[in-house]
DNA sequence: CTGTTAGCGCCTTCAC
DNA sequence: GTGAAGGCGCTAACAG
């Protein structure tokens, strides 16, 4: 690999004024620059990143750290970051934690090793709060995309999720639900937390006995679907779910239960499936604008670069409810 | 950000024994060591990568460039190769091409000049194949996964496309079906090539007439609707996919001509959707060991970093078909 | 068993 | 308008 000495060497000037025509630092008369330029052609000459990195101690480059690339949000999230990144000709480093605290860490350290000038973060579900402690202190600014948490001031993009699950169940009381079954999930994940309040409000709002609500919270999986298998007996007319992994957790406690959908009982989701026009039944959803927010996230990263000092700013982009068969019947009354 | 001099200048040592107890690289007596330690415990130092790849001119992580990693297939094998990589004391450093050649490059180089010890690729459809004829030159070893291409001799990791599409044709002439449409997608992707061959040779082995076959091959997804759309209208009896975008393609003109599956026609798929047992219909499905064939890859990957001189290898996994409802039904003969 | 030293490839003052 | 030279933080000879 050639390097600037190589370079200089054949135009017969010093590395520096090689430096200086690579970076456009200064001006360069047009006949030298002509003749650096002719020898970087010649031998092929490549920017070395990583020295650059380390004498610049910043790379143009930004990490982004997601729970779980697979499921659809995300997916459009990291595509949406993709996009900005390189509008703005950054490089984007992308690595997955898997929901799992200690590749969390471990990816960011990494990543803040490889010089990343700034992190964009969906933190995982087990996320200690001293991981945003610690991250306070490097110089690579943090924005939190999708997991929001307002106890440092880091520049964060989410959802309007409390208000959209508001709407949502809004939706179906109209429709004479009064009874519901929601799964909550882990409640250490911030917009799981928002749509749960949510759900309360729109209780609240309908005049409905809070009581007579079933709420199951909780990480483990297969302890809400033996719940939610054992609810299904009693007489709850709708269920909701406040995710795709918990939506897959709900209708299969509902096949399980012998039940169909809507037939026998309302179903609706946030985050929801791909492709959820191909299959039966339809589900109404409560979508993300996942690939904006993903943009957003860049943007308000390159604003902090830009101005270390402004003041931390919360954006919440709204979220549409799709309206599908699966929420389609109307309680008797 | 303290550094081995601070350390050393803590430990009262040199800062090439700091060194040498950070890589264990050679002995060091126990009470020298335990300062050093101690030392670098008080300073809260912390190595640094990059000064250090750039020295060893290696850095013990590698790159993995996917086309597409939000497809249900791709998601898999990155899982696979994060957690063979993770086993295996590797940095995993992750980028998206989707599926186009210039951003596939770009994603390729930034990797490289990131020192990346080694690259697994599962190349973009456009990808140019002066792509690979660069990538033999570059030190950094590449490993092929799912696309494939033998011009080179490259390790690779594949699926046995061929034989399995052989398989779930006969699975259906054996079920009466005599008059196939094949949506076979875009013939620049080796392992769409390879089910087509596999087409082939399932129709042949039926001892079936190939002019009576529908073979729809194409980049273009909305002509391939179009096609198949137009095609509908005759006297088919299945449709086969050979990837999941090309399912959504065949579902969806499938659903517009008002025809359902499988009462009307027959459908089976390549590589499937997640979840498909929450939905109905249920598509019979070629699924791939798209795990197994991730960590496959950087199996790989180590073996030829430890034997650069070994003769590449081709791995073929098998590939299993899932039975469901969407070819449940017989042709009446 | 430990220390000294020469770079890895680049950017950036400081001179001219 | 251009050069010379000093590091960034680290590893790996080479000496003791």
């Amino acid at each position: 690999m050639a390097t600037m000495v190589d370079v200089a060497k054949l135009a017969g000037v010093s590395i520096s004024t090689v430096s200086h025509v690579l970076n456009g630092t200064r001006n360069v008369e047009k006949a030298t620059r002509r003749k650096v330029l002719s020898a970087i052609e010649q031998t092929g000459y490549r920017q070395d990143t990583l020295a650059r990195a380390m004498r610049r101690s910043k790379s143009d480059s930004i990490g982004l750290v997601v729970s779980a690339a697979g499921e659809p949000a995300f997916a459009e999230m990291v595509h949406g970051v993709e996009q900005a990144a390189a509008e703005r000709g950054l490089t984007l480093l992308l690595a997955n934690s898997g929901e799992d605290a200690v590749r969390e860490r471990r990816a960011i350290t990494t990543l803040l090793e490889r010089r990343i000038d700034g992190l964009i973060l969906a933190r995982a579900a087990g996320s200690e709060s001293s991981l945003l402690a610690n991250l306070q202190q490097e110089k690579a600014p943090v924005i939190l995309l999708d997991r929001l948490f307002s106890d440092f001031p880091f520049d964060q993009v989410g959802a309007d999720n409390r208000d959209s699950m508001r709407r949502l169940v809004q939706h179906l009381t109209e429709r004479g639900h009064t009874r519901f079954a929601l799964v909550a999930g882990d409640d250490r994940v911030p917009a799981l937390v928002e749509r749960l309040n949510g759900f309360h409000d729109g209780i609240r709002d309908a005049g409905l006995d809070a009581a007579g609500q079933l709420i199951l919270a909780g990480q483990d999986e297969n302890e809400l679907h033996r719940q939610l298998a054992d609810a299904l007996a009693g007489d709850y007319s709708a269920v909701i779910s406040s995710s795709t992994p918990l939506a897959v957790v709900a209708l299969r406690a509902i096949a399980e239960a012998g039940l169909s959908t809507p037939g026998d009982i309302a179903f609706a989701t946030f985050d929801g499936f791909s492709n959820s026009d191909l299959f039966r039944p339809g589900i109404t959803t409560v979508r993300q604008p996942a690939f904006e927010m993903g943009a957003s996230a860049v943007g308000l990263l390159t604003d902090r670069l830009a101005h270390p000092d402004a003041h931390p700013r919360t954006l919440r982009l709204h979220q549409t409810l799709e309206l599908r068969e699966s929420t389609e019947s109307y309680v008797a009354t």
